[in-house]
RNA sequence: CGGGGUUUAGCGCAGUUUGGUAGCGCACUUGGUUUGGGACCAAGGGGCCACAGGUUCAAAUCCUGUAACCCCGACCA
């Protein structure tokens, strides 16, 4: 793109100033407004229709298998929230409190849910009496609220949407398959619908989420070579089960504890879209998501025949997400306006065109300019999305290959750390001390334990004891 | 939670030093001319100057306090 000229000025450009940007796109592409509420945000319709295509394609994901979506109450009693106890620990920081019902103070207080696994688990051990009520495979889409310090629109909302799986299992191995499976579900999502490149793994101990036994990950990695953490599975073992006592009879006549996982994912997805493939002139979104997926915009339309022409192409466009704009602004305006809303393909068509028989297509993604017959244009067009789904998730793997790096000693991973962006891959001996020195003097976190390991030395990139496994350090967001 | 900045029309800003009729650009409304990369002309509408207290004949401007937002660090999806 660094030959193109940069048509839209009101944008903070890319590389000058990355956080900038990313504010001045998340408000030029209409994805949100303020609001009134500190760090609480207004999803508008070109925002939230993204989050309707991630949710409807997620979805399906999880009904093909076997998922089931229920509603749990946004509020939770205190005395529920306290029964497990690094879970508590881990989110009481950040929950917010419900103390009157109207003017009445409550005789115990409410929190409104940060996640919902306390709220699961009393729900089972109600329902749950024996291996043949076994697996529950539950899912809830909603929102959360964690009473964050500082916020960002999509990557750190006190308020977010999100969706969250609960399920339970007779058994350990079972219970671990889900967790697997279900991280792979998000793997694929990524990488086929929002063509973002994901590294799966695990999170170190000092990483992993408060009340699990292995909390799982895909990380992915931003334009500014920050890490993001896309989408976390947790597998439970029956931690939470004796906490809230889930039990059900086994074929044996025997009680036995239920091994649990839970898995989720949320609106920060639409933070790693715009990170991952945003440019200086907006937003660039990949087909499968883009609410639309071409913009017709009719030249010199007050002449005859133009704006007709322009909707009977509409109408014969079935099978994709189409717009005709047949406002008054200036086709230049046009052409800027959807570039910033990131839609893929533009379709141009003027009285010079309708004389040829043809339209002219300009891929957002690369700017080239496709003059087609319009004879072939369903045709050409189904195969210049799929061009640049697949097109979009090669640039950001090259984005993320070329931004990957291995350092072997200590002194390389600072340098690397101080001088380059992007992940960084060293050994670790799997000590926390360890961790913690790096996370110190090189700022960098553990991202997670890929599980296509690799041995690129021998020894602790910080203590020089025998490694255990390969990490993936990064600075995340 | 530390360090810095901001708050004046829907948005972006000037005006504050030195108190004295509320300004500019964009957006909006109406009419006309335009239309292949953010068009032009003309005429309009829009303000509790973040909030709460002071000082003063008079406060966007000076004083005190509060809040929100943004950026950089520590914590988190």
């Amino acid at each position: 793109m660094s030959d193109q000229k940069k048509f839209v000025e009101e944008i903070t450009s890319r590389d000058v100033d990355f956080a900038k940007w990313y504010t001045d796109i998340v408000k030029k592409a209409e994805l949100i407004e303020y609001s009134s509420v500190r760090g609480c945000m207004v999803i508008r319709p070109n925002g939230y229709a993204i989050w309707e295509n991630i949710q409807k394609n997620l979805d399906e994901r999880f009904k093909a298998t076997g998922h089931e979506n229920v509603y749990m109450p946004m509020f939770i009693p205190e005395s529920l929230l306290q029964k497990e106890k690094d879970h508590v620990e881990g989110f009481a920081p950040e929950v917010a409190w419900v103390t009157h019902g109207g003017s009445e103070k409550l005789q115990e207080r409410l929190c409104v849910r940060p996640t919902s696994e306390t709220l699961f688990c009393e729900h089972y051990a109600n329902i749950i009496h024996s291996y043949r009520d076994l697996p529950k495979l539950y899912n809830q889409w909603c929102s959360v609220v964690r009473w964050e310090k500082t916020t960002r629109p999509f990557l750190r909302s006190l308020e977010f949407l999100w969706q969250e799986g609960h399920t339970a299992h007779a058994t350990e191995e079972e219970a671990r398959e889900e967790t697997i499976k279900m991280l792979n579900v998000y793997a694929q999502f990524c990488e086929e619908v929002l063509a973002i490149p994901v590294v799966k793994g695990q999170k170190t101990e000092k990483e992993k989420f408060a009340g699990a036994v292995e909390t799982y990950t895909i990380e992915s990695m931003m334009h500014d070579g920050k890490a993001l953490q896309s989408g976390t599975s947790h597998y439970f073992g029956d931690g939470f089960a004796k906490a809230f006592d889930i039990q059900y009879t086994d074929k044996n006549n025997q009680l036995q504890y239920v091994h649990q996982t839970s898995w989720g994912v949320s609106t920060r997805l639409i933070g790693a879209l715009i990170m991952v493939h945003g440019d200086d002139n907006g937003l660039v979104l990949p087909p499968a998501v883009a609410p639309t997926q071409v913009a017709i915009i009719p030249i010199a339309m007050h002449k005859e025949g133009v704006l007709d022409k322009a909707r009977e192409i509409a109408n014969s466009l079935t099978g994709f997400r189409v717009k005709v704009d047949d406002t008054d602004n200036s086709p230049g305006w046009k052409f800027s306006q959807y570039e910033m809303l990131g839609v893929p393909l533009r379709l141009e068509i003027g009285p010079k065109d309708i004389e040829k028989n043809q339209c002219v297509l300009v891929r957002r993604d690369t700017r080239e300019k496709i003059f087609t017959p319009l004879s072939e244009l369903s045709q050409q067009i189904s195969k210049t999305l799929q061009d640049i789904q697949k097109d979009m998730l090669e640039r950001a793997r090259q984005m993320r290959d070329q931004n990957t790096h291995d350092a072997v000693d200590f002194d390389t991973l600072c340098k690397f750390a101080d001088e380059k962006i992007g992940f960084f891959r060293a050994m670790w001996c799997g000590d926390v001390a360890c961790e913690e020195k790096i996370k110190e003097e090189a700022a960098l976190t553990s991202r997670c334990i890929p599980f296509e390991q690799e041995k690129i030395a021998d020894t602790c990139v910080c203590c020089k004891k025998p490694a255990k496994s390969l990490v993936y350090w990064g600075k995340a967001y």
